[in-house]
DNA sequence: CATAGCCTGATTGTCGGACACTACGACTGT
DNA sequence: ACAGTCGTAGTGTCCGACAATCAGGCTATG
């Protein structure tokens, strides 16, 4: 495994006219360090390097690549941050597969930037949460709804306190996500849902009565949970929804951006 | 502006050992590396350097924090692969926002990765199709609808075309969804739609008249969306989707997953 | 004056070597 | 068996170098 690559393309670039209708594409370069992380990721994905797997040392893939250590560092600083190799310490350099939470917070920080509404995160959101708790009245087993009812005491607990209510929430709903056992509705959802709470407080002020609804909302979606009636788990999810929406009319920041400053996510 | 960085901590590494209940993080140490790309990150977060702007070379930066040109390349292929720094030639280094589609590749290899199945794909393209149709008939321009018009004829006259009509089809769908405006739902949507509709070769096989269902279901998602009619529109993609599901299960392939050779996708 | 072509310098990709510092494994003593 | 010590290999960072090349300015041409 994992031949030599030099001599294949020192340093090259595009260059030369396009005659008619020549299917021409952008005609990708390929740098020494962009093949060592291209030809290691690909290894990774086609499943001969396993997740957990120790790589050799900088030194030894530099020779196995034929190349330098510098080269291979700069390849090597591309994986990691793709989440493909992990550094727990700097002698330790292991395959990984990239996690949920990158994306998701690699999507929080897009949609910041965006400068995304309350409107956009609240129309989608206004589909999924309640998908997820019909999922959740389908898949969660027992301890998992008793994990949600301690979530939710935690947040009826929590009286007052603005940040943990925030927190509590939006784990709340992160759980019923969870329990639906949907991995590609919590990988979209994950990122709105947590933007759209983090707003919780900017509507608890014009809105104080929000706790109290928050919590019948949660109690009665819980509920339903339990008594395996999705449509009125679904059904409540869309009220709370609903009701969050109303709150963020009354505050008047339906088109207001919904960013909790952007440059506090450097990763 | 970037400052010198140098001096901080060379080498550093988490150690010692915690007495009792003091609140102990991971520690996270930073590199040279590491820190010239989180500076520039956060210079880009926080608008101080504007995309489209040229930055200086590896040389001048590296003077500026103090540090190896080595060092501030490996910090640069860090930025790039967030997609912060676009690199159209080797001697151009332009800031940039992560753009959307780089967080849609993403997370459809994730997904591919994971495995996840056509159930999972499906649960969700139930929502947000429907909810795409509705905000398109709010918000599409008429010049929009010309357009989905004109992807909706060449779809018919790809008749027999396999790769062809998946094209067209997921380009179809994206357009309803980029006309509706909504970013959220479109960074939401975009790479789970992506693998769906790429399944559809594996059920028009064993049910050749998709085909004719296909093109019936998108004409009436564009009329509903001509006449203004959301609860049409909506419905309509509801019943799009939902045939996509039928053929799934005749395909037997409700819980297999959806790949598509996930070492396709070398970024 | 605008455009196309050419030239030169500055910059990049890659290389090789170097050094301090530390994490890991082996060794030792109890 | 365990804790403490030690050596070494490997990492992070630095320095200096070279060929290939693109960017921007210059020139020639219409």
């Amino acid at each position: 495994m994992l031949d030599r690559i030099r001599d294949v393309n020192p340093c090259g670039h595009k260059k030369g006219t396009a005659p008619l209708s020549l299917h021409a594409e952008p005609l990708k370069v390929n740098y020494a360090y962009q093949q060592i992380a291209d030809r290691i990721q690909e290894q990774i994905l086609e499943g001969s390097l396993k997740p957990g797997e120790k790589l050799p040392g900088e030194m030894e893939l530099a020779q196995m690549f034929g190349v330098t250590r510098s080269t291979v560092r700069e390849g090597l600083r591309q994986l990691e941050q793709d989440g493909f190799v992990f550094r727990p310490s700097p002698r330790r350099l292991e395959v990984r597969l990239p996690a949920a939470d990158q994306l998701s917070s690699r999507a929080g920080r897009a949609m910041a930037l965006m400068k995304v509404t309350f409107r956009e995160l609240w129309q989608v959101t206004m589909e999924t949460e309640p998908l997820a708790a019909k999922l959740a009245v389908q898949r969660a087993t027992e301890a998992e709804i008793a994990e949600l009812q301690c979530i939710h005491d935690q947040l009826v607990a929590a009286k007052g306190d603005l940040d943990r209510t925030v927190q509590l929430d939006t784990q709340f709903h992160s759980a019923i996500a969870e329990y639906g056992k949907n991995r590609v509705l919590n990988l979209a959802r994950e990122p709105i849902a947590l933007l759209l709470f983090q707003g919780f407080p900017q509507i608890v002020q014009p809105v104080p009565q929000s706790y109290a609804r928050q919590i019948t909302a949660h109690g009665n979606i819980l509920n339903a949970i339990r008594d395996r009636d999705a449509d009125q788990a679904s059904l409540w999810a869309r009220k709370h929804i609903q009701d969050f929406w109303r709150g963020v009319c009354i505050a008047g920041l339906e088109d207001a951006p919904a960013i909790k400053n952007p440059k506090s996510l450097t990763t």
